[in-house]
DNA sequence: GTACGACTTAAGGCACCGGC
DNA sequence: GCCGGTGCCTTAAGTCGTAC
């Protein structure tokens, strides 16, 4: 009998996942090792029965397996299928009851791409409606859909986003396809797995990959609107013929493609190659506390050399105490490194409740068409340092730019949830064609954040899960004051004093 | 044009946990 | 006990459509 792990979040989680497959099994029974680790026998289908160990909460474990920790330095899922007798994950899966408002419905992208880049299979179970503490009801975001569907293409594994619910009864999980649909494929990959699949259900399981292919795609033509103001590949995400052709790049990886429109999939333009469309005319630039360098970066944008996509724009003021208190902290490390910290020159312009607004660009995502303007924004606006970007970042300067803001003030705050998961889906959907072919720069842009954030007391690069993603997706971070560290050069610190 | 309110965004709060 | 990292969730304030 083969033995599969389960490794979860805590017991409950895991619990969940034993009550939802056993409906899809035959007989099942339930022992406890140690009388406390829940484990399992079930009759996967009548030749085959399989064990099942429930370890809850990751860290309490000894023997916790180096394929697991690795996953976990990319952010943590509810649930890992792992056997250790293969030393393979079957399968990771996310589940939330999360509302979808602003950069919450981004937060856990950085699990779905790290799994996929670790060609392990993610299923990521969400609500497609969910009720807002306002008592209004809010529709899911399209970007970790786009992101599965991309992750799939790349890395020809199951990424997918199932959801449930419906528009009258939000967050219901006994609504809408996803459940089931989370718990057939979950069934249909372990027989894969141990290898126990006859033709039929092969079969079965491409029509239900195509299916849910299908069902994300329709999603996002149904949502993209409220979201972004526009969309690039609306055709193929209208074909079946897509879907078709993904599920079997999925499922057999030994296939030759014969499409070869697949490096296009999602490709965003250039402002040069499509000009401007008209719903962009109206979109909202400037500032709200003055920063040089994106001021720069605006200008771009209205010179026709660069576009942002996001519909509406936020700030989140902080109140005086915590402002103080964390400039105080940011100087500290920029102290540990000799290097100065720069507060605004200006004051922080108050919001009418008294509170301060730490925002300084209004947009937080710009693609902009050429590097070279970057450079120049950049040039203008840290003279000090005498850096050029063109050249730090010598072998992608013919590369376009995503530039990914952050005005967190906090320390080290940007490395934790929803920064790092929102930088983690842009990135790969803005950054990487459909074989995973590097398609534009990643830069990131952290105004407030000491560049000694990104480095222990022994000068070296902190290990975290910011900087694990950073290390994957980002080129490089230019902090506060102008000072970048090029994650093209192992987290290195570039400066004036061109230290580390 | 402006007032309103439904809706979106972007930031930290806070609970939990582990190391010291 | 405190402190720092992590991850789920809350919330200040801006946006934008609509009605007058």
């Amino acid at each position: 009998m083969r033995t599969l792990e389960l490794w979860t979040d805590s017991f409950h989680e895991g619990e969940w996942f034993m009550h939802n497959i056993k409906k899809l099994c035959g007989a099942s029974s339930c022992h406890y090792i140690h009388n406390f680790i829940p484990s399992y026998t079930v009759e996967l289908d009548p030749a085959n029965n399989i064990e099942m160990i429930v370890y809850g909460s990751y860290k309490s474990w000894e023997n916790i397996p180096s394929k697991i920790n690795t996953l976990l330095e990319m952010g943590k899922p509810d649930i890992i299928l792992y056997e250790r007798e293969s030393d393979e994950i079957i399968l990771a899966i996310e589940e939330t009851a999360a509302v979808p408002t602003g950069n919450q419905a981004l937060q856990r992208c950085e699990r779905i791409f790290g799994s996929a880049y670790l060609k392990i299979p993610f299923i990521y179970l969400l609500p497609e409606y969910g009720l807002h503490k306002d008592g209004n009801v809010r529709r899911a975001s399209i970007w970790p859909t786009l992101l599965g569907l991309k992750l799939s293409l790349q890395f020809q594994v199951p990424s997918i986003s199932l959801l449930y619910s419906d528009i009258d009864n939000p967050e219901d999980y006994s609504k809408g396809t996803g459940l089931d649909m989370l718990f057939q494929y979950t069934y249909y990959l372990i027989k894969q797995h141990l290898g126990v699949m006859d033709k039929s259900e092969y079969q079965k399981l491409t029509a239900l990959t195509t299916d849910i292919i299908t069902e994300m795609c329709a999603f996002v033509i149904s949502q993209f609107d409220k979201i972004i103001r526009f969309f690039p590949d609306l055709l193929r995400f209208k074909k079946k013929a897509f879907a078709i052709l993904l599920a079997h790049r999925i499922l057999d990886k030994e296939s030759k493609d014969v499409d070869i429109t697949i490096d296009k999939f999602l490709l965003w333009p250039l402002t040069k190659d499509r000009g401007i469309p008209a719903e962009f005319k109206d979109v909202s630039l400037g500032a709200i506390n003055n920063n040089d360098f994106l001021l720069a970066i605006d200008d771009c944008v209205r010179k026709n050399k660069g576009y942002v996509l996001s519909q509406g724009v936020g700030t989140r003021p902080q109140s005086k105490k915590d402002i103080s208190g964390w400039f105080k902290i940011q100087s500290a490390f920029s102290k540990q490194l000799n290097l100065p910290y720069k507060k605004p020159s200006a004051d922080l312009k108050k919001t009418d409740k008294g509170n301060y607004h730490i925002t300084t660009s209004k947009n937080i995502t710009y693609l902009i068409d050429a590097l070279e303007d970057i450079d120049n924004a950049y040039a203008a606006a840290f003279p000090q340092h005498g850096l050029s970007l063109n050249k730090l970042l010598i072998n992608t300067a013919a590369l376009p730019v995503f530039l990914y803001i952050c005005n967190s003030l906090k320390p080290r705050r940007m490395f934790g949830d929803p920064f790092t998961g929102q930088f983690a889906a842009f990135a790969n959907i803005f950054c990487y064609s459909g074989t995973y072919r590097k398609i534009r720069n990643a830069i990131i842009y952290l105004p407030y954040q000491s560049a000694g954030c990104f480095y222990d007391k022994d000068k070296k690069l902190t290990r975290n899960k910011g900087t694990a993603i950073y290390s994957l997706l980002a080129d490089i971070v230019i902090c506060n004051d102008g000072y970048v560290v090029s994650f093209q050069d192992k987290g290195k610190l570039y400066g004036k004093e061109n230290t580390l």
